[in-house]
DNA sequence: TCTAGTGTGTAGCGACTGCTACGCGCGCTT
DNA sequence: AAGCGCGCGTAGCAGTCGCTACACACTAGA
């Protein structure tokens, strides 16, 4: 018998990995529910069945966004200590160089935008997706290092001004800075 | 005899300085015709009338938001030299932080986000503002500093890190990054 | 078996989007 | 004086926006 094509059942949580996809790819700021509910297999009066506005998708979405993040940083978070500081800037930065990672860079900036701005949801995604940076820098920080916590954070403010010197164009600007700096092994 | 209340010829150059009050409190990405219109006084028609496009607009619109910028840097500018680079920080960072400059701020990551996305006119407006901004620091430099022009791309990455990392909250992480890192006068 | 609630599809609402067609008055040239 | 193009206002186009009204199928409980 050949059982009938039983749609499973659709919930947020199945909804939300699908409407990752599409922001990740069309960015967060233009989308509008019909070409999320296309990239989602439904239609718009289902998201809003849902989730109840759209407002209230975006952050149940950036919620969700800021847990894949996390995982991808456990996921990347393998590999033994590096031996210097240069080179924990070195891999986290190869590491966001990655073309995998580009359309999640992207990505950020538009969270960035929405976080200074108040919207509801990015700041909480934001911050949550920071610290979840913050502690994987931690650990990853040299065995010998005098000032972990603070090498850390001073790690991290170098990095983020990296990235957005990089996607605007400047990064070779930050690279001679990190250089400057020491902290990129020559 | 009462002159009768000729209007002013309205041109490109007369209508931008509207139009970017306007974007700096309302934003640039959920810009439209109507509201950019009224704000400059006129109709959306006249808008298309003489950039041709919305898009043409807001490229204009981009080119004239890095001048103002750049003579905000400019205004900004003056003053002493600064003894060490944690005083060009200081110096640098409290004018950031400024409520004259947030509704620049907030307008400055819709612009990176804008750039990432590989908008047109986004990405020249940002580095024309990068370059402006470098050339600023450059010029800041302590007297004595063995190396202003890497130190200046250094300066400049830490300081971007700072900015972003206050965007979205984390704003005391970056203090403690830069105290750790000897960029901030204790 | 009747009923109530839950999930889904179709159609459509009013508001807004970027942009255009058309006409009118003004100052310039010939 | 006759035309002509430029600056501008009014009205409207087709399309999209978030959201809703309504009908229907299905399952669970009484």
């Amino acid at each position: 018998m050949a059982d009938p094509p039983k749609k499973p059942p659709m919930t947020k949580d199945s909804l939300l990995p699908l409407l990752t996809a599409h922001v990740l790819a069309h960015g967060l700021g233009g989308a509008s529910l019909r070409p999320l509910a296309k990239a989602a297999g439904t239609s718009d009066r289902m998201l809003i069945y849902h989730f109840g506005t759209k407002e209230a998708l975006i952050v149940d979405l950036l919620g969700h966004i800021a847990k894949v993040y996390a995982a991808a940083l456990d996921a990347a978070m393998g590999g033994e200590r590096a031996a210097t500081r240069a080179d924990v800037v070195a891999r986290i930065l190869a590491h966001g160089d990655a073309p995998a990672m580009q359309p999640f860079m992207r990505l950020w900036w538009e969270i960035v935008a929405g976080a200074a701005r108040d919207l509801p949801g990015y700041q909480l995604a934001a911050q949550a997706m920071m610290a979840q940076l913050l502690g994987w820098l931690e650990g990853q920080m040299p065995a010998g290092d005098p000032d972990p916590a603070g090498g850390a954070r001073y790690l991290m403010t170098v990095i983020e001004g990296t990235a957005m010197l990089t996607a605007v164009g400047h990064g070779d600007t930050a690279s001679q800075g990190l250089l400057a700096g020491g902290l990129l092994p020559s």
